[in-house]
DNA sequence: TACTTCCAATTGAATGTTCATTCGGTCTGC
DNA sequence: GCAGACCGAATGAACATTCAATTGGAAGTA
């Protein structure tokens, strides 16, 4: 809606990048304050606790990523084409923002995240879920439940970053497109 | 190697069980102590610190999963059947087992979890490359590495239970079984 | 312009709590 | 009577949160 004020924003991203090297509990409220050249108190002007915090810096991140997602789901080009688009723009932003990818699985797996919304109530989710009507209207696809496809898809792309982001191997441009192209391929109804 | 002695196994399952509920953070040493029926102190007759008792807990369940694996990785029947019996082996024991599978994603990306082996070093992924091998060797497959695919193939797993665990959607058997379809489909060699 | 008022933004030292860890001592089987 | 297993109160450090005090600038007044 308003602008984020500054002081709020440089507490969002001190707390993102600091979470991504020392975890949650590895990241004091002072630690944040001092990275993000404010003091203890000023946090709280902003937020009412270290719980609302990471909530509130949960939503801002997924923003970012909801972003992604509308700006590469484009209905002037083929459904195929912009399955594609999406896989590399979702994982080209995860590549390229390492930080909160980290935050958002350190998130979901942590009891911060109480009343997980169900996918229907999830932006993010609900978002995939559209796209792949789409899929199901104009492709041939396996009668699968378009809330599973993006799931699947959206575990797809982030296997993949951990895979290439840890460093374990270096996959050719060539190879990279094998991986949407299984997802692809076995989507597509085949009897 | 040994038995595990039986206070230890207790410290085991009980930290898996409070960890699931309440995070690494909300677990402390003292409501382990409580849950298993030891005394602090007695903790610490096992473990060096909390650290390491969190460390040789996550080898622990990682075992377990070894376990499954090992088990339905079977030469005598075909690659194909093998593959569906592997996926749904692991998908029964993490639907099974939710605080195996909530501690490790919660260890995963977690700080504790420090210098992480490669995929060549860890036990886990390299018995689901040697499985893919074999793919390799006797199927017409995508000339993707089976490294790649063992950890393609773990995620898929791992985000359908997920899924199903979450509550957000009940699958017929019949629809659960498109999804490891999904992932053999997208496999094959299609050229 | 000069002066006052007011309030949100900001500070950081102080507080109180929550743990991980320690250690002197007890128990048990050999 | 020894040694390992076990106990649990005590210790001390780390941390989230509070709050009394300070700042700065916007609006009001004359």
């Amino acid at each position: 809606m308003e602008p984020i004020a500054e002081k709020k924003r440089a507490i969002f991203e001190s707390t993102l990048k600091l979470v991504r090297e020392n975890g949650f509990h590895g990241t004091p409220m002072s630690m944040v304050a001092k990275h993000a050249g404010v003091a203890a108190g000023t946090i709280y002007h902003y937020f009412g606790s270290k719980d609302q915090l990471i909530g509130e810096l949960f939503t801002y991140v997924q923003q970012q990523v909801i972003a992604v997602i509308k700006k590469e789901n484009c209905e002037t080009i083929s459904f195929k084409a912009c399955f594609f688009n999406l896989w590399f723009g979702l994982y080209s932003f995860y590549r390229e923002n390492p930080e909160v990818l980290k935050f958002f699985e350190q998130f979901v797996n942590s009891p911060y995240n109480t009343a997980r919304p169900s996918p229907e109530q999830d932006e993010l989710h609900e978002l995939l879920s559209t796209f792949f009507e789409r899929g199901i209207r104009e492709e041939q696809l396996k009668p699968i439940g378009t809330n599973v496809l993006g799931t699947l898809m959206h575990s797809n792309i982030i296997s993949t970053v951990r895979l290439v982001s840890s460093g374990w191997l270096v996959l050719e441009r060539k190879e990279l497109e094998l991986i949407p192209q299984i997802f692809w391929d076995g989507m597509q109804r085949t009897n």
